[in-house]
DNA sequence: TCATGTCAAGTTGTATACATCATGCGTAAC
DNA sequence: GTTACGCATGATGTATACAACTTGACATGA
């Protein structure tokens, strides 16, 4: 959207830290697609600053994996494969797992319970044979994730998590999710959020592993990443 | 070109990665100890170049944690407190013990005997009354983590796991290890290897939590991290 | 039709320029 | 003797300069 003067965010208190969240989010949400050069000028241009900042923030980015360097040619959006995909939910199902064993007495249970409702009211619409809303359903996964693991107090693990899942919803950005999909995901987390509550948390993490796997089979089935049906639904 | 600052490694074919590694092995060495400045300017005249290129290293370094950055202040070498070990700790057992779990079949036989050897004679030496020889139980015992590691061939993993390692050696070069620790070690690896090579999966797995997490008690109850441990109650 | 050579435009990696700001030290004031 | 102030030094963040290189298009020739 705003081309510029994005450095409102929080601590942004450098051109570098721009660029970064900038670019990154540019990935994110597939306005430049994988293997797509990343012209240091151009995006120089398109945020205002010059061509130092930018490269830091790429710098950054190659060395967390968004992006692939061409040496003397160029930076390239990373090809994401489905290797790489099953590397990523193998390693992912591990910490969050992890993530959530680590801190059994710290769940919020309020949090717990408004994460169920919200669930809950969306299987509610599901049944009802509307549309699922696929945005909504990831946009509450993404919440119910992040309050898993933000409970652990892990902050290095966190970032991790935090790290890995942003290259996730990347791919999850350009899936598209059926119906068959979108009712799985709704009932593994309203057993995964059920299960929690009661305090089995050994089924619990057995849950979280599942639900994370499963992730993987339906994006690998039919992700864009390696074919191009994009039928991506474009917001903001 | 400029006055051939060492590339010498082999894909180093820019600045930037010449100077990351530099930077890197010299915090790794404690060349530069905890907390230090790492004057971009400084640092450029040592190593030969211009303030851009060790800047971009910074800023890597800085994502991955080695380095803090104060806006507008500097860059310092990342002060590790009790905590960030502990969690170092956590994460690395989760990791490398899962990429021992995922791929049993791709052992390696002959790398496995070898090191089984190494650490029998390693063993004998310390029976034999001599002073263990620190360093040479540390080399080794990256080695054999590094086979463990190896042998997954999940490479998002693998990278992860080298990070990780790395900020933990960077601790462990400077923490000192006592006789009784060594020995704990070197039991330890004995252990593992020949538990792999009867086949016996899990319990190799469970040993290799073990020993990881062992290795947190002997540097956490010296380490010279937490001698200011008031510089760990840092809360976000 | 295709291959080849040339050239302009744009990019890359690196160095340097420049204004701003942090820091430490000496001197003055108390 | 301690505190405060001011200044020199040097570091920082960013922009710009510059040579070498990549790329793609066009023209030329077979």
């Amino acid at each position: 959207m705003s081309k510029a003067a994005a450095s409102k965010e929080a601590g942004e208190s450098n051109l570098t830290q721009t660029a970064y969240h900038a670019i990154r989010h540019k990935i994110m949400t597939n306005q430049v697609t994988t293997g797509e050069r990343l012209s240091a000028c151009k995006l120089a241009r398109t945020l205002h600053m010059s061509r130092t900042p930018v490269r830091e923030a790429l710098s950054i980015l190659q060395n967390e994996g968004f992006v692939e360097i061409h040496n003397g040619v160029g930076f390239f959006v990373k090809v994401i494969t489905g290797k790489d995909l099953a590397e990523l939910v193998e390693v992912r199902a591990a910490l969050e797992c992890l993530a959530l064993e680590s801190n059994t007495l710290e769940l919020d249970r309020d949090g717990l319970a408004r994460l169920k409702d919200s669930w809950d009211s969306m299987k509610e619409q599901l049944l009802a044979g509307q549309k699922p809303d696929i945005e909504a359903i990831m946009e509450l996964d993404y919440e119910t994730h992040d309050f898993l693991v933000a409970s652990s107090r892990n902050s290095y693990l966190i970032d991790l998590i935090k790290n890995i899942s942003v290259r996730f919803r990347q791919v999850q950005f350009l899936s598209v999710m059926a119906l068959n999909d979108a009712r799985n995901t709704v009932e593994q987390h309203i057993t995964l959020l059920a299960t929690l509550s009661s305090g089995n948390m050994r089924e619990a993490v057995r849950l979280l592993r599942e639900h994370i796997e499963d992730a993987n089979v339906y994006i690998s089935s039919d992700g864009p990443y390696d074919a191009d049906e994009t039928l991506t639904g474009e917001q903001a």
